[in-house]
DNA sequence: TAAGATTGAATCCTCAATCTTT
DNA sequence: AAAGATTGAGGATTCAATCTTA
């Protein structure tokens, strides 16, 4: 699950001893990116152990939050401002950047739970609608606020201000990440 | 794959709407959590679609990374002064981050392509020496550069300084990640 | 044809046995 | 016993079909 298959990352020393051997490999750069891949994978982490303990995983969570207070009408549905709740798979997925197919594995494990329900759309039957259930619901109302307290004590270490730093340098980062597949090949795949 | 099962990050006005339901949700934490994992991603992303070119997956890459150059005789296998390299799939679990089960997966589809080779200990007769091929040797070379190359250009956005202040602040963070699974429960697992 | 949803085969990962050797 | 490695069952994920409806 983590991004990273290593553990304790490479002291600065040692990149810079590995820059002799790889021209290519610029320390610093290396440094900002493994450090950035491993906070993710840590933090992912504690959010994982604390998801576990009710059979719950980052993903599942992901649906239930992106479901969460959509309301029913289309109109509910836009949250101060924002783009309305999805509510079919094709949505769902589409909105969590995963295929449809996982889509509907997540989907199928948590009606299994009976924490969503499947219903028809009356208009295309193509559609299905999904929705949260009271049991969700109740999950939800009392999981959330020890979740939001978990992540306050997470980024605790952290004044306002350097918070705020932390996100402008990660959106400079992101800003300027190449859409889909389009990143450089290290060499020619046909060689 | 992905830590977050969202593609567009709330903006930060629906943080702070988030917060008059919600009283434990700290808007500034909130977007620094959403954003470290977020970017994460994104790199993640980026690395394992150029290794996808290859059939190489994060996870094989990180196996092989880890036994990259690490020597074969015990004095060989200390890397400037690093912990020496990883040889047995224990001590690969163990520096990967993962259980032995994952890693003797791992192991398999590294070896079922011709990447490692297993060896049996002569000294202790329960213990695997897991080797790269020169094929695997062939690959990393091959790759590596344009590897380096790709992190820098993702990295190019931020200034020397800039950087250091990211692994800073991250860094601050990582240090106060509570170790293993005793992160306090968001509410009573018994409830 | 095309779109929405699903299924089947494959990889990657975990946990809980199991098997072998110490 | 205890340690190293593996296996088996199951969840999460992807891609490439497939099925139904528009």
């Amino acid at each position: 699950m983590p991004h990273l298959l290593i553990k304790d990352l490479p002291r600065y020393e040692c990149l810079i001893e590995a820059a002799k051997e790889f021209p290519d490999l610029d320390p610093s750069s290396t440094e900002a990116y493994l450090h950035v891949l491993h906070a993710g994978d840590e933090l992912a982490g504690v959010a994982e152990r604390s998801l576990a303990r009710f059979s719950m995983s980052q993903g599942r969570f992901g649906v239930l939050m992106l479901l969460w207070k959509g309301g029913d009408s289309p109109s509910e549905r836009t949250q101060c401002g924002c783009a309305p709740a999805p509510r079919t798979p094709a949505e769902l997925a589409e909105a969590a950047g995963v295929t449809r197919a996982t889509m509907t594995g997540l989907v199928d494990t948590l009606e299994r739970d009976g924490l969503v329900k499947r219903e028809p759309d009356p208009d295309d039957r193509r559609m299905m609608s999904v929705r949260l259930t009271p049991k969700a619901e109740k999950f939800m109302e009392q999981y959330l606020p020890g979740h939001f307290k978990l992540i306050s004590g997470l980024m605790a270490p952290l004044t306002e201000t350097e918070r705020r730093t932390l996100v402008r340098l990660l959106g400079k980062i992101q800003d300027h990440i190449p859409a889909g597949t389009d990143a450089a090949a290290p060499f020619p795949a046909t060689a």
